[in-house]
RNA sequence: GGGGGUGUGGCAGAGCGGACUAAUGCACCAGACUGUAAAUCUGGCGGGAGGAAUCCCUUCGGUGGUUCAAAUCCAUCCGCCCCCA
């Protein structure tokens, strides 16, 4: 992968009934296909789960996140070993997260200035300070193959003028990632993608990607969304801001989602998602299937030796009964969260795959409904 | 034979005259989780009625007392434990 190609994004096919689009997003390890997952691996390691199993379900990227990694074990060791898909094992794509969202969920670890943002530790209480620079540069230093922009993701609810300001200062904030990401040394292989904010007003969401279009980014991201708005706000937002975002640019909505977001937001015609929702829920024993979620610590399952999925071949599907995994829940043996981690992800690689293959043979909306009519069988 | 201790909800274990259907933990039953301070958090957990505040009934080994009031005090019976002989 030479530099030119690194961070582009190329359309296979454009849906003829929605906004929804196939294709493939060029990076230096590698070629994503699109729309495309990316489990989170916030300490640069899926949570339980070895890297060959993520092979194995065909995951494509991981996200990793850039404060945590700074924090511990610090750029110097991740440097050394050559970047962070050699100190990991991974070797394939990967996406850093800035710490912007660590501005959300830190809450009173934070305070936030015009220069950047004061973290402290949630470890050990140092206190750390996060300018859109010494972002850029530690995730340079991390090495993902696509990078982000120090944004502030914004509380909800936020009033119109406190949104606004917000807004404009990750957009202030995202002129200077830019500025910092083509200095000296930018001999990595890097895609930077800028964060477009604006709560949920639509015309703050318009100016900031016209803003962000005028900085002109590898590709754009939508941010602060699904952090408590109801989801009619969350599809307005993406509504205002993909008829201006590019056709040749990679659009990433960051932090979602459910299965049902994330068939609704790829028809609205985005190409990325990232969710902690198919490991942390997996880890608490929330099983994603074709037929439903369902929490396999009810004792329903005590006698059920059936798979967790009868459509799925995980690892987890092909060895393991529910009846043994409800039983490893109740004896606190902690392989139970490996397992049902990997098989949620693996029913995220699958409904991606379907959404992809969908889009190539044009039968998105089809396959959608066909998909809800299998996933609300269990009646939720 | 002598002396001492102990018995509390499915389990462990507080409480030792009124605020006790009885702390807390476990177990059990639900629910939540969306760029991970998450191997987490929240609720329920004697029975019945109600949407709910609430109301009725039944509970601290058994029985009988004392008291306006008893898991708590007394008597007695039953069970278990320890020490001495």
């Amino acid at each position: 992968m030479t530099k030119q190609y690194c961070g582009k994004f190329y359309i296979d096919k454009i849906s003829s009934e929605c906004n929804a689009r196939l294709g493939c997003l060029h990076t230096s390890r590698g070629i994503l296909k699109t729309p495309v997952f990316m489990p989170v691996g916030t300490y640069g390691t899926i949570k339980g789960i070895p890297q060959c199993w993520l092979r194995k379900a065909k995951v494509q990227i991981m996200l990793s996140n850039s404060y945590y990694l700074y924090l511990n074990p610090g750029t110097e060791i991740i440097k050394k070993a050559g970047g962070i898909q050699n100190f990991n094992s991974w070797k394939k794509p990967m996406l850093t997260d800035s710490g912007g969202f660590q501005i959300f969920s830190l809450k009173k670890l934070k305070k936030v200035y015009d220069n950047g943002v004061e973290f402290k530790s949630p470890i050990n209480g140092t206190k750390h300070f996060f300018s859109p620079e010494k972002s850029i540069i530690i995730q340079k230093d991390i090495g993902a193959d696509i990078i982000m922009c120090l944004d502030e993701c914004s509380m909800y609810p936020l009033d119109y003028t406190l949104a606004k300001h917000s807004m404009e200062l990750s957009l202030r904030w995202a002129k200077r990632c830019k500025i910092e990401f083509n200095n000296k040394n930018n001999s990595t292989l890097q895609a930077l993608f800028g964060i477009i904010q604006g709560s949920i007003y639509k015309d703050l969401r318009k100016q900031s990607a016209y803003a962000m279009l005028d900085i002109d980014f590898d590709g754009y991201a939508i941010g602060g969304l699904s952090v408590g708005e109801p989801r009619c706000h969350m599809y307005s937002a993406i509504n205002a801001v993909v008829p201006i975002l590019p056709n040749n640019k990679a659009r990433y909505l960051m932090g979602i989602g459910t299965p049902e977001d994330i068939w609704n937001c790829v028809e609205l015609g985005i190409d990325m998602f990232d969710c902690v929702l198919p490991t942390r829920n997996g880890r608490n024993g929330q099983v994603l299937t074709s037929l439903g979620k369902f929490n396999i610590k009810h004792s329903k399952f005590k006698n059920d030796y059936s798979k967790l999925d009868p459509n799925c071949n995980c690892l987890t599907c092909m060895e393991y009964s529910k009846a043994y995994l409800n039983y490893l829940v109740k004896v606190h043996e902690s392989l139970y969260r490996s397992l049902l981690s990997l098989h949620n992800i693996y029913f995220m690689m699958n409904l991606m795959t379907t959404i992809r293959n969908s889009l190539q043979n044009n039968t998105f909306l089809q396959a959608k409904k066909k998909f809800f009519r299998y996933y609300y069988a269990l009646g939720e």
